[in-house]
DNA sequence: ACAAAAGTGTTGGTGTTACACCCATGT
DNA sequence: ACATGGGTGTAACACCAACACTTTTGT
């Protein structure tokens, strides 16, 4: 048989399949918190629950299309830095069927972040005070912290919290509210001196000394 | 309308769906290289050619157990720590059809293994040796090479290819070849100094000084 | 003048890199 | 005796935590 006839003769139906979804953890900063998107169900199962943004994989785009369709069709954000985060296989996940999930983060500057204030959309829920989730997506939003955590220490994924311009302080408080603890400032500042342009800028208007303005280099 | 009627009307098949496979990379150490368990293809697509060992998951099983089930069909390996690498998810990986695959990787020392020799039994080939690998196989194994050379840095999976009792000089030419690159004796033993324990055997036999037997901590 | 936060310098400790040297074995 | 690789000590350097201090603003 060469390859041409087996494929012509290979039919994918023959097995039961299990459906596919992409969830995305979009998260952002805003008062000082760390905050997560997530959207009211309006069906079943777990109506009127929160859940992440999701959507199933069609058959004519990759995992990575599908990760960003979905963020744009819950948000209207193009264009953002989605990376994979885990595939969570669990045979329970979900009661209507068998449904693998393979899970995306992001990470947004507030600023950038323009959602409609309607009941249907999206919005941002501080991680801290999320209660019960749909499905497993409690634990997606746990792991995407973890990863996190981790990567500020060797990337640079802070600064796509931040707006493009910023003073240090600014950046000082993402990193403090990503890793959760209290960090000094001259240490911090030397820590990340390679990878930030000092402008002529200066923000001034609080009571105190003026900041200034940096850019990533 | 209430869950139970919702999930009685859906019906999953309604559309058309991907089919889900694990693909496992499975390395070991032996004669002083890299090398991972590989299996020529005895169907189309691909056939004759070299590929993972890997399954299609079933309704039945958890992405997890599917990857341990993988594993113990094509080595007869049992309880192996598998850790899950990345999910694949361009739309043309197989020539069949739709396949997303969730990959893993697990290290395994050498001496734990006893395949058969048989021609259609899985085998090992040295990572550096590989040529062409079907679907798209070998951007799994450079992918899983990468994670562990990251992962020995602050872990201790390098400890999972080499047997219960070890010498320090074995350990150490595990460290260089997962890390590519000469390490310092001296050093080497300082950075690992907390993770193991010294027993009362020495390894003799060769025309210099017997090097200690250790036990991991 | 003072409060408040921005911004910088210094110190001690810890970990890493590089190298030099000693030790025990088989031939 | 000597070659070979096992095993250890140390100095130089880089890095990091912790703290003290100076600077610039608004009131």
């Amino acid at each position: 048989m060469t390859e041409q006839e087996f494929l012509k003769n290979y039919n994918s139906s023959d097995y039961e399949k299990p459906s596919v979804a992409v969830d995305i953890a979009l998260f952002t900063i805003r008062d000082n918190q760390l905050q997560v998107l997530l959207k009211k169900r309006n069906t079943h199962p777990f109506v009127n629950m929160l859940a992440l943004p999701a959507t199933f994989v069609g058959m004519d785009e990759t995992l990575d299309e599908c990760a960003q369709r979905a963020l744009y069709q819950k948000t209207g954000l193009q264009n953002i830095y989605l990376e994979q985060l885990y595939t969570w296989g669990e045979i329970d996940r979900d009661p209507r069927m068998r449904i693998i999930s393979v899970s995306y983060y992001a990470l947004v500057p507030d600023s950038q972040i323009q959602l409609s204030e309607s009941e249907q959309e999206a919005k941002f829920y501080p991680v801290d005070e999320i209660k019960t989730l749909a499905f497993d997506h409690e634990k997606i939003i746990a792991y995407g912290r973890e990863r996190i955590r981790n990567k500020i220490n060797y990337t640079d994924i802070a600064f796509s919290l931040v707006p493009e311009e910023f003073t240090l302080p600014q950046l000082q408080k993402i990193y403090e509210i990503l890793l959760n603890q209290k960090l000094y400032k001259a240490n911090f500042r030397k820590k990340i001196a390679d990878k930030i342009q000092p402008t002529e800028k200066m923000l001034s208007g609080n009571k105190h000394r003026p900041s200034r303005i940096y850019k990533k280099k």
